[in-house]
DNA sequence: CGCGGCATTGAAATTACTCAAGGGGAGTGG
DNA sequence: CCACTCCCCTTGAGTAATTTCAATGCCGCG
């Protein structure tokens, strides 16, 4: 009697949606609620690599769980600089600060091909009150996403370059490992040294420069839309990596 | 009888803690929520100038709304830099990442004596429960935060020292003037050069010499505490400051 | 074949940092 | 009251990091 009931939360919990795999993470969440979430975002969407989907200053948008693909979200200053703010992989919120601020303060764009799921703003909010527990796990996801802004903006500040991109370009391994798509041996970036310059805050040629240099001392390779850790622990001291800002240390609201 | 029955409403609102008046932005608030409001946070304590409220890596911590005084939000890293995360000012959360997230990614120190209101996690998912439009409402004021703290990765990356710094104080002005603090003429900043400097991601001595140049074209003056904007049109335009990603533009939730 | 996007490299210019020194004010102890 | 210290602000000179400008090569695509 126990072990089907076992056997049918494990399904539950087998056929998650990214939406609810997040989350989960930080509540443990009851079938009902599995049931108002994957109701939440039912619609999919697919775009293609370049066009952005949001535009800074754009009001009543959507927002959007990302399925598959690589997406960015970046600010344009008026002379035409870019700083992009994150990149989102598979499982990550695209837009969530723009609904509820009801005007977006950046833009997104998608890096390759990608699919999505549209959540409207009205439903989350009618979710919220359905489950309350379901506007903490949002309330925990969001600060995650904070948490990473935040580390972003201590590298750009207070990292050189070497360290700098070094940090990023570990930070994005552990989020991709924690999904699956990458290892501590490296994994797959669809990213030009274009746009890995405008995350970190540098000139593409200087970073050109440095990822020559990471490479040359046998911290990383940065080739052909692949990212190679050549000596993750030698590579994690020098850039001063501390991951635990990225842990999901499992659910809080049992 | 309608009549003293609004009498009572604003009396409700004229004695708004600064918890009810931040969410309030967001969130139409009823009488009752208000209520459960204020229950939240009704221990309040001070703390000195310069002894940290919270350490990086710490964890139980409680939240605080900051009533009077200004903190300050910063990570470390292991050679002794410092990043500035955000200063915070009366009306803003104090370490409510912290307590989502279990273990706090950063520290918070007092920069003035302060006055708190302490809030318990507990207690605030307890609220989540009873009043899920609360919860939504704590949602919205964190992604104004978040905004900010992107805002600040903007001008980090991509600002050069002069726009970084007159765009940083124009940004605290701004903030103030919405609690009363401040106004087109400057406002009262407890800020040394050196705090500043950690803030924008410069050396102190730069930070000094970029001052003065700001001085010298007239734009703004930071000198004995106090930031006066000598020309806050001519500042605005130099800074390109947009300040929409500060605008409070009504509850959303009616 | 020509074009556009991306990667790479050199050289010069700029920005910001470090080191160093000095001044002023507030607090403290003699 | 004075000497002393500490913290903060200020300025100069030399150095290091990063940008800009410029040129070149590669590759995929129409």
């Amino acid at each position: 009697m126990i072990k089907s009931w076992m056997a049918l939360k494990m399904d539950v919990h087998l056929e998650n949606s990214p939406l609810s795999r997040k989350l989960g993470v930080f509540v443990a969440l009851s079938q009902s609620e599995v049931t108002v979430l994957n109701g939440l975002h039912q619609r999919r969407r697919t775009f293609v690599a370049g066009r952005d989907l949001v535009d800074q200053g754009q009001s009543d948008q959507a927002a959007y769980i990302l399925c598959s693909g690589w997406a960015c979200s970046y600010k344009l200053l008026s002379d035409g600089q870019r700083q992009v703010v994150d990149f989102q992989i598979p499982g990550d919120f695209l837009g969530l600060r723009s609904v509820l601020l009801r005007v977006s303060d950046h833009s997104i764009v998608p890096v390759t091909d990608i699919e999505v799921t549209e959540v409207h703003a009205a439903d989350l909010l009618d979710a919220f009150a359905k489950t309350p527990r379901l506007a903490a796990a949002v309330l925990w996801a969001a600060s995650r996403d904070e948490a990473i802004v935040v580390e972003h903006l201590v590298g750009v500040g207070r990292r050189d370059a070497g360290e700098r991109l070094a940090h990023f370009l570990l930070e994005l391994g552990t989020r991709l490992t924690l999904v699956g798509m990458g290892s501590k041996a490296g994994y797959a970036c669809p990213l030009s040294q274009y746009m890995l310059a405008d995350a970190v805050g540098l000139s593409a040629v200087h970073v050109n420069r440095v990822l020559r240099q990471l490479r040359e001392k046998g911290l990383l390779t940065f080739r052909d839309g692949h990212v190679t850790f050549d000596n993750y622990a030698k590579l994690i001291e020098f850039a001063q990596f501390d991951r635990s800002y990225l842990d999901e240390i499992g659910p809080l609201l049992k």
